[in-house]
DNA sequence: CGTAACTTGCACAGCTTTGTGCAAGTTATT
DNA sequence: AATAACTTGCACAAAGCTGTGCAAGTTACG
């Protein structure tokens, strides 16, 4: 461990390993979110112990691990906007895809478990957009208002989450995923099937452009 | 523990103790999914080591419990027909919803955690159900057609269960929850939320008609 | 090169939990 | 009242984890 007031710099090797062991959580408890640290240690080559060298203790690793993915999908989706709300929520919804796919176990451990204390405030920026959008869909009239803002927006945000987990079992393209994602969302404010579909279909902005990897048709 | 083959019969006590174990056990693992045995002792005024008096271990507890809340769901919801694929679903969601209050938890462990094989065979039936509603409503055209049965089939699923993990932490009256479940449920098979309140509010199947003490308006 | 920074392995204490064995009690039942 | 059935407390083994101390190595860096 760096002593408290290090005389020489710290060495390169060292904060390489500090990725490494952030990497390496990253995949071993988004397999298993109570894996323990010999197994993140192995993942990453390197000893149990020498984690206490970067780390000072198993919490202070899941909360940097989580306070790190927060705030890397917050500052994805900040610049997110759009004049209409229906578009603005299934952008959101889509963005939100493509930065939590792979990550997904760890980010509903994120978000639900004892550690969303801790991401709640990076997260709370996409939590208002989110709500303004549907505040705004419920003024405009195209989206559902028979149910309270809060109650919706949680909704919303758990049926992401479900799209998640359930393509986390049985896989999807990246592509469908992202169509799918929206659907959803869109489903939860209260639009039909069909007028969902041409709401992303209307809009270039939702098309789904980035990669052309998929797993599976 | 019972002897192997017992010279007496059972005593009344004993099996009355299992109960409350179970029961217990209903309790503290709906609190805590992984609480341990001594907590589930305590609450049901019990000590630790007479548990193993009636279950060979903690696996044999859970197993049991979970298995007798599938049938016991599954049988309430086994008569659950009606012509129109629509409102069968609704019914579905809806009883549902009646059988599982107040055991969230419980049953999210259930049909997600380790045990799910357990609980697969006696909710079988019940997903059949389901399948078979949003078959027929794909064939008539009333629910939609741009994802295959067992996505949707799954998606309806988790959709309830988000519901039910959603009143637990924000409570709604029995007669909120239910009309919730209902309508999350037909948006998530496609319609627009103001088709799917008039389903709701035509049928009088539909209607929340059994318990009068709701938790909040 | 020299030294501080870092890694490692081992040992150890501590915690929590499960599952057993056993002796001593209590209680339902015959 | 006799006795099997049951509960209990205690002690114990075993396992799995976290976190620390320390001595002995490597390795980067100035």
């Amino acid at each position: 461990m760096p002593a408290s007031t290090p005389l020489r710099s710290p060495r390169r090797d060292a904060t390489e390993n500090r990725e490494s062991l952030l990497a390496a959580a990253r995949v071993v408890f988004n397999r298993n979110p109570s894996a323990s640290l010999e197994a993140v240690a192995a993942e990453a080559g390197l000893s149990r112990r020498s984690v206490y060298g970067h780390f000072a203790s198993r919490d202070d690793l899941l909360v940097e691990l989580v306070t790190m993915g927060a705030r890397r999908v917050a500052s994805a989706l900040e610049s997110v906007t759009h004049p209409d709300p229906l578009v603005r929520l299934a952008l959101i919804a889509s963005r939100l895809w493509r930065e939590v796919e792979g990550v997904r176990a760890m980010a509903i451990v994120a978000v639900r478990g004892p550690l969303a204390h801790h991401t709640a405030g990076a997260l709370a920026a996409i939590r208002a957009n989110v709500r303004s959008a549907i505040t705004d869909g419920q003024a405009d009239g195209s989206m559902r208002s028979d149910l309270p803002v809060e109650r919706l927006a949680r909704l919303v945000e758990d049926t992401a989450l479900v799209v998640l987990e359930d393509s986390t079992e049985h896989p999807l393209s990246a592509r469908d995923g992202d169509r799918l994602v929206m659907l959803m969302t869109l489903a939860v404010v209260g639009l039909g099937w069909r007028d969902a579909g041409s709401v992303i279909d209307g809009r270039a902005e939702l098309a789904h452009t980035w990669p052309a990897e998929g797993d599976q048709p």
